[in-house]
DNA sequence: AACATACATTATAATAATTCTAAACTATTG
DNA sequence: CAATAGTTTAGAATTATTATAATGTATGTT
């Protein structure tokens, strides 16, 4: 496997040491077509499964936020019970299937840029994102 | 004071007894002229704090949930640790501040309407969310 | 290739936020 | 004012996440 040269390369750019865990996690994470939407709880379950020994769930916490902090992944926030992650790191935004719970990624043509006309004094603006929640007609809002 | 009347009131329309808690909460929740900004914890200090009488956690999140339910309270989700809810039930947007943790309103005329060109196949857009997280200039994105 | 060392992994404990439970209490209705 | 249906409460249970400390391993040096 070529790819896996890839993600020992994408480790130590992290400053992480390219462990076996390490990198079966990007296998999971990164060795795909499509963005992917995760949580902690998805990710531990695929890498077991694509494992014979087990992962610890430190160990994917760990990992998981080291990858945050240097942006190779994104969290995303859809309720307070739920922390989803993307490999989608690029400035977008998201449907949120509420019958499925599901994310959907927007495409940049999807959504007209925003326009804000308030600024705080002060401060700077560090990232506008938007949720878009989406049921199927018969479902009451949550 | 004529307006726990409303409190009770309100809370008849919600379906709940007006206890001495909940009028209490009330209080706190919807006896002001601002939206008001807050997480189960502000709220049980605040509530504490005007009450002689000790009430229980549960009692607030019950409570704050019914609210929630019947579209009295909206929550607010920042980051996966912290659940804000905020007394302003109409569609609008927020900013937060990354360096003092405080949610900000928008007006409706701080930013424009958002065009959504994309849509999801048999389903409804229950709602649209924009969260623009701010911080001081020298402050580092989370 | 073997070594030393710094970094990782792991199971488990700790913490925090939230929800559940069951017993005691209270607002409401008749 | 008594019966009852709904509430409150403390504390236990649950869940997600983070910290800990002992053991294991990748890496650069020799």
């Amino acid at each position: 496997m070529t790819k896996n040269c890839n993600f020992i390369e994408k480790l130590r750019e992290v400053g992480l040491r390219p462990t076996k865990q390490r990198v079966k996690m990007c296998e999971v994470l990164f060795n795909r077509e499509k963005t992917f939407h995760f949580t902690i709880n998805d990710l531990v379950k695929m890498i077991s499964e694509k494992m014979s020994e087990k992962i610890s769930l430190a160990t994917v916490y760990n990992t998981v936020h080291a990858f945050e902090k240097k942006g190779y992944l994104k969290e995303i926030s859809i309720d307070s019970h739920k922390s989803y992650f993307d490999t989608n790191i690029s400035a977008h935004h998201h449907f949120f299937d509420e019958d499925t719970h599901e994310l959907i990624d927007c495409d940049e043509s999807d959504i007209d840029p925003v326009n804000i006309k308030k600024n705080i004094t002060g401060k700077k603006i560090k990232s506008v994102e938007i949720l878009i929640k989406v049921a199927s007609d018969n479902q009451t809002q949550k």
